[in-house]
DNA sequence: ACCTGAACACCGTTCAAGT
DNA sequence: ACCTGAACACCGTTCAAGT
């Protein structure tokens, strides 16, 4: 139980578990060291900024996606992405904010591309999931804040509706290999 | 030319513009009033917080989506959403970040909903385009800080094949009624 | 190898008070 | 109606120095 000796993992790991207890907004440098009894500026020895944290912590989140078996079809691809990206508050819009430095982690890519057959459609349908579940994190936070949302509607029943409809396109995309438009 | 005495539409204005010119992690409440003059509290009197005045701008960028004319199709209702969150830095992010709080403004929605037939579809598409350019704009800020990307590629040509390979997807629903699959 | 201490240049927001 | 002045409670990051 000393203060001391951490290490990149160690810190990935209560920076996630931090995340999933404040959101996004409240997960900053001085709290997480905070958290793991350090100065704020003993992170900075570990990773070089907060861009770089941010990318192991997606990395981390990115890891819990389901290796496709053979037989799989899209709409259990896309779920099982959509479900890691729900596993930890904010986590979508965590893989987006960093989405464009990660090298390497094209676990969610790979996966669907198993199952459609084109690389930029596999790719659309990754960002459709990130949008979908980047919003449909907001609306939870949005929620428990108590603030008015655009909807007079049920919650999170017509999300998921939503969230079937761009399966259902891609899908589509899949089966009906489009004989050159 | 006298400093003071603006009002909600003067201040939503310049923060579009300042939004332009340093990108929205650099557009802060302070930096804002420096450029209008003004000390900081005062733009606590035009708007109760910064997600409020980040709403406002929102609302602006979104004006700019045309409305659909009778014969206009899919990809051109998406393109012309695409292109109205290009014309100002990060601007799909900024329409992401107030998009579960946005009251009204569902012009995006409405515009799509008038090619495809279903609200559901209509709805996954305007995410898949938010996503989709999001990711872009990120991608362009990462360039231009001269940041290692994912890629080994062309910088732009493919993501636009992305984003094509999307609309697809979503047009072939427009015209395949699925028959109650 | 990993951390402290101190500093720099910032944030968003509140609130009494001014005109 | 619109703004100032001052304060509160924060940020990310750097860097010399310690062990």
């Amino acid at each position: 139980m000393a203060p001391g000796r951490h290490d990149r993992d160690s810190v990935t790991t209560l920076a996630l578990d931090l995340l999933d207890r404040v959101g996004l907004p409240d997960l900053s440098m001085r709290r997480l060291a905070a958290e793991l009894e350090v100065q704020p500026s003993a992170l900075y020895w570990h990773f070089a900024n907060k861009q770089e944290l941010l990318a192991a912590v997606a990395d981390r989140i990115l890891s819990r996606i389901p290796q496709p078996e053979p037989g799989t079809d899209v709409t259990e691809v896309a779920t099982g992405i959509r479900d890691a990206l729900l596993t930890y508050r904010d986590g979508a819009e965590v893989v987006m904010s960093t989405y464009a430095l990660r090298l390497g982690a094209r676990r969610a890519q790979d996966a669907l591309q198993a199952v459609i057959g084109d690389a930029a459609s596999a790719d659309a349908l990754f960002e459709f999931i990130l949008g979908h579940t980047t919003l449909v994190q907001q609306r939870m936070h949005a929620q428990s804040i108590g603030a008015a949302t655009d909807a007079a509607d049920d919650p999170a029943a017509d999300l998921d509706a939503v969230f079937r409809a761009g399966i259902r396109a891609f899908a589509a995309l899949s089966v009906v290999q489009d004989p050159r438009s």
